[in-house]
DNA sequence: AGGTTATTTCAACGCTTCTTGAATAGTTGA
DNA sequence: TCAACTATTCAAGAAGCGTTGAAATAACCT
């Protein structure tokens, strides 16, 4: 992925109205959800709406399509997951205490990764292996 | 992880001249570099990289110590792993879709997560290759 | 065709952030 | 103590981003 596509996307996550937007999306996956009624799920004005929905759109976190009189909004997973590779990749391939902190958010938000210590997470194979109970 | 944590280390990173500043910081570990040597790599000038320091620091990304008279700035993994994790169970733990994207750089690298812990894994470099392994 | 609903575009305003240069504080070594 | 070096803070200006309200476009239902 290009380094300003990342940079596009990061930008575009960091705003708490985009985030929200993601993470009420996410669940619905293609399905999507049209832009009013996101509106009024978020309690957005509809211009401000628009405006954060095509700067995901341009940063490749999102897809419209259009359905009889409205516009369906859904994420590009594929974005998403390019996006957060790339700060796997470039950030932390050898560094597997960033896949150990990483890890630990998902098994449980306990927090004790806190310490952040040159030594790892002795179960953090396990860790990442749990990303792989997904569903078939 | 708190949200505005989250926002403040996703906007901290959705920056060009922060952003390689992680990138030359990584590889380096808790060894870290001084400021002045950073500013060099990267050709900078002192006080802005002093403001961008401080704001990854402050963002939770950064640690700096002192040493003699340098600063000495490394990565905090935890922080970083933090981010990426709250991204990966905020936006992704119900849609395999994003992980396979997320993984597909990766597992080019195969092996890089093995080292995770001091045992290694019993799947080894599997754990993140089996993020390919989500419905199609 | 007319009315209604849905969504986007436009322009203006305010605010935060970024950059730059000079000055300041702190530390080391003679 | 003095001189040299490192890094940060301060203040100013410029640039970009986000919000708001009104208007415009497009598609549907009656």
């Amino acid at each position: 992925m290009e380094r300003s596509k990342v940079l596009a996307a990061l930008g575009a996550l960091a705003h708490e109205t985009r985030l929200d937007l993601i993470r009420l999306l996410i669940p619905l996956g293609v399905a999507g959800m049209p832009a009013g009624r996101i509106a009024q799920a978020l309690g957005l004005a509809a211009p401000r709406l628009s405006f954060h929905l095509a700067a995901l759109e341009q940063a490749g976190l999102l897809r419209s399509r259009k359905e009889a009189r409205n516009v369906i909004y859904s994420v590009d997973t594929s974005g998403l997951g390019q996006t957060i590779s790339y700060l796997l990749n470039d950030c932390c391939s050898d560094h597997p205490e960033v896949l150990a902190a990483c890890s630990h958010g998902r098994v449980a938000r306990t927090g004790g990764c806190g310490a952040a210590g040159p030594s790892p997470d002795p179960q953090g194979g396990a860790g990442l292996a749990v990303w792989g109970t997904v569903k078939t």
